[in-house]
DNA sequence: CAACATAGGGTTATCGATAACCCTAAACTT
DNA sequence: AAGTTTAGGGTTATCGATAACCCTATGTTG
């Protein structure tokens, strides 16, 4: 590999020259500047980062960590911090943890090994604390995305969950449904507890009891939950509508009541949290509260860079993004025979 | 930062003797060793990577450039050449070229300033050459994925674009079309130019001649292609089929069509290459020639990494993967009134 | 018991780039 | 004309880790 002594030598300067050169630092004759360039392209010199981030303390490199990159939520997101990012003159290395918490760990641990100057971080869920609190002793600037982790302050771009929830809810309500199931994603997860909470919300606020069975915790990234399902559907008073708390799981709700026989929104109404992109883009069939994805990912890098740069103000930050209720037609007005 | 230094100090050995019980290497005493890993722990130590690759001259990271991060099969192929990675014990450096060369040549520079072990490239198209000529000028060793580029020989990892598009256009001759249109994307990626080819071999032989009339060619990423599309549909014979080169092209297609009120299937047949995921899983309507994107980033890093360690023949290996016909309901029988 | 091997660990140079400081000749001051 | 700037560049130490080699106290052997 060429390095800057190469360089140095061919041009006849000192190595100092040459870094000098490629910093725009210091004094260099305009006769030398074009001399040292010249032999830089004609050796095709690429700078070592590694080298150079030994000594500056810094990469310019900013670490995202999503937890599904096949969700399109996540990759419109990553699109957004990856245009912030250049934008502001960082690299970005993507981490993808599956929702899975021994994934995040081995990321958590690569990214400090990697000493980038601060992390875009979407937590698996409320057990990511322990690796938020390792970036945080050793003083890594992060930004949470997506998801509160009960235990760390820090600048954090969220979602309103509750709002979409009951927004979604107070939809279904106004269709004329009263029976109306939560498939949820799991309860360590802050977004299900807050579209839980919308939930209920909403239902009480129309006079409507909650009922616990017809509430299903799982994973956000079940395609397939048809055992829990099946117990909806076996209820003396069996749900009118569902309320998928995301995408995934509405597509996995969907296929598992298309596979009984039960159509949408014929016999079932069905809404959900977050849109699919392509899929609403070819057919726009289900009622979602979209989330702006591109914005977290955005704003997000660029909270973090102010904190990297210190232009931001000392306290936490809390940026939270409204989701907007994508009427389509996967519901259906509710009339009792 | 904690350094093998502090620890040394802390331990009371040397600095090498921390690093030998690191790296696991040289003659060290347990009692010795299980000292200096406590330290390591309670310091909460993490090596600096930066630091080692300088000396190593490797960095156990290998580079993935994919051309559209929101493309289900890119983001399918990143899930496998991740999980390959991680399991041959390598990081994996996402880059997001978005089809746009320019962006692509900073994704080059950048990798060749982090001196990763090699390259997983999805080259934005035949211009993508110069990029390449680049990475084997710095004898970085790379993979291409999914496109070939013209002139330059390395190990590929293929889909077979001819095949499938032959699959698919003589799918829709059986059904009965004979006017058949393809939506192409750009000619300078090779997939364009086989799925084309693939698509006059299948007209030929079934004695259907090639109208250039019914031939677009534009961007795989183009959602939206109205115009054209226009063109097509005035055209005095109008197609009574579509082939679409990519999904994203079939989604625009489509939506072009419905906002003319122009029904998919019962009056136009549309089949394109490549699946939709979350949309076929909630509607599975389009007729695709799927392809195994997993594979295509499983194995390319396999041959990447065998590449690298030295284990592969000297001559580039070319892996070509079969797409698969899946017949859903985007296309049917036409029969002349 | 002298000669030698070995376990266990330390020294020093190095990777490539940069910060901080130093040096010299020409230009400028008064 | 002597002192002072300044342009233009060079020297040296340093970042954190490792390779290659060296050192010393035991243990082993004939």
């Amino acid at each position: 590999m060429v390095t800057i002594y190469d360089i140095a030598q061919k041009a006849n300067v000192s190595a100092m020259t040459v870094s000098k050169v490629i910093n725009n630092t210091g004094r260099i004759s305009e006769q030398t500047r074009k001399r040292v360039k010249k032999v830089m392209e004609e050796l095709n010199y690429v700078p070592n980062s590694n080298a150079r981030s030994l000594v500056l303390q810094q990469t310019q490199i900013l670490s995202l960590l999503i937890t599904d990159i096949t969700n399109p939520f996540y990759t419109s997101l990553a699109r957004g911090a990856e245009d912030s990012a250049k934008k502001l003159g960082y690299r970005l290395l993507f981490g993808n943890s599956d929702e899975d918490y021994d994934k995040e760990q081995d990321y958590v641990d690569m990214i400090l090994s990697t000493r980038v100057d601060g992390v875009l971080f979407a937590p698996a869920g409320d057990h990511s604390l322990k690796h938020l609190e390792k970036l945080r002793a050793h003083n890594i600037p992060f930004v949470i995305l997506d998801r509160a982790v009960p235990g760390i302050e820090s600048d954090i771009v969220l979602g309103d969950s509750k709002q979409g929830a009951r927004n979604l809810v107070e939809y279904l309500i106004g269709l004329g449904h009263r029976r109306i199931a939560l498939v949820n994603g799991s309860l360590d997860v802050s977004t299900a507890r807050l579209r839980y909470e919308g939930y209920a919300e909403a239902l009480q606020l129309h006079g409507i009891s909650l009922d616990d069975e017809l509430v299903v915790h799982k994973s956000y990234r079940e395609y397939k939950g048809e055992d829990q399902l099946e117990r909806l559907l076996k209820h003396p008073a069996p749900p009118t509508a569902i309320f998928a708390a995301n995408n995934f799981l509405a597509v996995g709700v969907i296929n598992a009541l298309r596979k009984r026989g039960i159509r949408v929104p014929e016999d079932m109404s069905v809404v959900c949290f977050d849109d699919l992109d392509l899929s609403s883009a070819l057919d726009p069939f289900l009622t979602v509260a979209a989330q702006p994805a591109y914005q977290f990912g955005a704003m997000g890098i660029q909270l973090l860079v102010e904190r990297i740069q210190g232009s931001a103000v000392p306290e936490p930050r809390k940026l939270i993004l409204p989701s907007e209720l994508v009427i389509r037609s996967s519901a259906k007005i509710f009339a009792t025979e």
